[in-house]
DNA sequence: TTTCTATGATTGATCGGCGT
DNA sequence: CACGCCGATCAATCATAGAA
């Protein structure tokens, strides 16, 4: 229950080690954010969009109102921040990972270990 | 401009590198189990012990390590062949021991 | 000291699996 | 079958520590 089989190898060695496997070759898709679908609009297609202070502010506030949004809601904030409705809901979904992360971790350690001046 | 990034300035700053022992124990990991990077969430929670790291720290780390392999598999060719010696002369020692324990245990 | 590289952390977004 | 969520991961980037 614990051991690895490798089973694909396309390639090969060649020297001693190093030989190229699957997760080597893994490519994700592109982001699809609301891409090709509107031409003429800025909206950038295949690009991580960059959050501005304004739209991370307000989706932090409503966070710490609720942790789960209502199909209504998400259009509201979508509407307001001018994102969509899938940004604003995968980002209330990192949000809450964020948050159990946190919780999970929060077991801290955070004495002062080595030098401190 | 910059000031919007000032918005980050936070955790991600005052960054500490791991031990070199710690290095040493999770590229062990890595380059033993090159066909498949991933140790489960059990195997995390070991390493991040003998590595006193957290969980979260141990993923980030083979999270990092996987993109930038991949991104050039060349320039961690040396070190891909250091460790797989050193777990080859791991692997002999337990094949010697085990022969030795055969030889004075035969009846 | 200045420049360039190695590395830990962050995060918007994807992938596969599950429940509804 | 479509949709939201979870958990894990990807991939690009940030900021710093360290080598040159």
């Amino acid at each position: 229950l614990s051991e690895d089989k490798e089973s694909p190898c396309p390639s090969e060695p060649s020297t001693s080690t190093a030989r190229t496997f699957d997760w080597m070759k893994v490519k994700r898709n592109p982001p699809k954010t609301a891409k090709v679908s509107e031409l003429g609009l800025g909206a950038p297609g295949g690009l991580r969009t960059n959050f501005t202070t304004r739209q991370l502010t307000e989706l932090e506030k409503e966070f710490h109102f609720n942790k789960y949004l209502s199909r209504a809601r998400r259009v509201e904030i979508a509407a307001t921040l001018e994102l969509n409705e899938t940004q604003v809901k995968i980002w209330f979904q990192n949000r809450r990972m964020k948050q159990k992360k946190r919780e999970r971790e929060g077991g801290r350690v955070p004495p002062a270990p080595p030098g401190c001046p | 401009v910059m000031i919007l990034r000032s918005r980050f300035l936070d955790a991600r700053r005052k960054r500490r590198n791991f031990s070199k022992q710690a290095t040493e124990i999770l590229n062990e990991y890595f380059y033993s189990h090159l066909s498949n990077p991933y140790p489960s969430e059990e195997a995390k929670e070991e390493l991040a012990k003998k590595c006193s790291i957290t969980v979260s720290q141990v993923s980030n780390w083979f999270g990092n390590k996987r993109i930038r392999y991949k991104k050039n598999i060349g320039k961690f060719q040396e070190e891909a062949n250091l460790y797989a010696a050193k777990t080859a002369v791991t692997a002999a020692h337990a094949v010697a021991a085990a022969v030795q324990n055969n030889q004075t245990n035969s009846p």
